[in-house]
RNA sequence: GGAGGGUUACCGAAGUGGUCAUAACGGGGCGGUCUUGAAAACCGUUUGAGGGCAACCUCACAAGGGUUCGAAUCCCUUACCCUCCGCCA
């Protein structure tokens, strides 16, 4: 949720960092809300206060023997008078509310200008792209031939888009979970084992709620949502909390499913891994001092980096640009890998800074001895997206005769075996 | 799923219609006195949000409604926790 003080105090600041994105978030209409909200409840608690007071009369003037008939009635009528306000503080506090949700984040500076995703800038690329002397083969052809991708019989189980990994797929798979999770333990982040499943104010407090309704699965006979990712479960653990300072950085990492309907994608990445309906996902975490976050975020970007390389695959670092940053997003590295069959970079991890935009949203609030609580950073990245780093191995580590070789760092994780064959 | 009990500050807990919820009382934390130092004892202090230049005002007793001049307290709805029973990996 956006900054009503900085809206206040720094609104053509706040103008011209938001012009960045390139659309009109109609910021004009602030001023005059503001300012009506005010009034009204000024007025509001200048009764309020009045009958107040009266209330602590009646009993000593009961006491005393004298009549409270006169003041009583006169109270009545003040009650009903703040009761009649009432509506229109609601509807003004509501309408405000609508406003400030519909503004996003303020891009950092850092952020390069642009409009979508062909502005976004490359900061650095790591390894070259696979060379083959002969014609790969894109990973659900592979699967398909090594029997270790099944996606008609997920289909047979759940529905198209769903994906089902066998034999050393599956394994595969459960190696690259494991191993992400010690990498990022040895890098100090608590490891965390979430429900699966959140509940309405934690959708809310991260904001998968209310806008993305159709983007989630809903369970039918209960109030709980499938998560689309373990930032969910992360980030709530601390809603309305006031952690504190010296805690500061909180670090967590959380393998889980991920839920996602991919509504707006019909006809794309139909094959394969790449985008289907349930995922596993490593999640790492932070809650940032506000000072320290951008610090954080290169830590952050260089842990899930670290996985790439220690797979050896070749990938590249993207800063994404301002009309390509998601909503809540001051600042976004997406990290891309060498996906042969596309011919291209594809995502496999974003490392975003939400500064305390997410944090105002569900109060995380940390404070350091008698200071005043003061919003948390929090920070999140994908290390990584598992369904399309198991796509990316079998891609750039097959061979010539259709088998796929194990990158070394996931041989004592596969139980020595070397070749999936 | 059934039957009871509960939710008040950092923790425990009192308060069952008014005139100390900046919340009794106990514990913890922090500061101080005393002490070579510590312990003990004693004294003080310790929630957050919103509005206002300020004095100060408003809000919050799980959440949301209602009754009342006035609600932590009475009524309704919902959530969560605990105990017992049932079911269950």
């Amino acid at each position: 949720m956006f900054d009503i003080k900085a809206l206040r105090d720094n609104f053509e600041e706040v103008k011209t960092k938001l012009a960045k994105r390139g659309k009109d978030y109609n910021l004009e209409k602030f001023a005059d809300l503001d300012k009506r909200r005010r009034e009204l409840l000024n007025e509001s608690e200048q009764m309020k206060a009045k009958q107040n007071a009266a209330s602590k009369q009646v009993p000593i003037l009961k006491k005393a023997g004298e009549d409270t008939t006169a003041l009583m009635a006169e109270m009545k009528e003040l009650a009903e008078a703040i009761k009649a306000l009432e509506p229109q503080v609601r509807a003004i506090d509501e309408e405000l509310e609508a406003f400030l949700m519909g503004i996003p984040n303020t891009p950092h500076e850092s952020v390069p200008e642009g409009k979508d995703e062909t502005d976004n800038v490359e900061i650095r690329k790591w390894g070259e792209p696979t060379k083959f002397d002969f014609e790969p083969k894109p990973h659900w052809d592979l699967g398909d031939d090594l029997g270790i991708l099944d996606p008609a019989t997920a289909v047979k189980i759940a529905g198209s888009r769903f994906m089902m990994l066998r034999g050393a797929g599956a394994r595969i798979q459960r190696a690259l979970i494991s191993f992400m999770l010690d990498r990022h333990i040895a890098h100090g982040y608590e490891e965390i084992m979430p429900p699966y499943v959140a509940n309405r104010p934690s959708m809310v407090g991260t904001g998968q709620l209310p806008d993305k309704e159709e983007d989630m699965y809903h369970l039918s006979n209960t109030d709980y949502y499938l998560i689309p990712t373990a930032e969910v479960p992360l980030t709530n653990m601390h809603r309305e909390e006031i952690i504190d300072g010296a805690r500061l950085p909180v670090k967590y990492v959380g393998y889980t499913p991920s839920f996602r309907k991919e509504a707006g994608a019909a006809g794309r990445d139909t094959r394969g891994l790449i985008r289907v309906h349930q995922f596993d996902k490593v999640e790492v975490f932070k809650l940032s001092r506000p000072e320290n976050s951008y610090d954080e975020l290169e830590k952050l970007t260089a842990d899930a980096e670290d996985i790439l390389q220690k797979l050896n695959l070749p990938y590249r670092v993207v800063n994404l640009c301002a009309g390509d940053l998601g909503f809540a997003n001051s600042k976004t590295y997406d990290l891309e890998v060498w996906m042969p069959s596309y011919d291209r970079y594809v995502e496999i991890s974003s490392c975003s800074n939400y500064e305390s935009f997410q944090s105002r949203r569900a109060a995380i609030r940390f404070k350091d001895g008698a200071d005043k609580p003061a919003f948390v950073h929090t920070l999140n990245g994908s290390a990584l997206a598992v369904n399309r780093t198991t796509a990316a191995i079998i891609e750039n580590y097959q061979q010539p005769n259709g088998t796929i070789k194990i990158p070394d760092v996931l041989i004592p994780y596969m139980g020595g075996q070397t070749l999936i064959s």
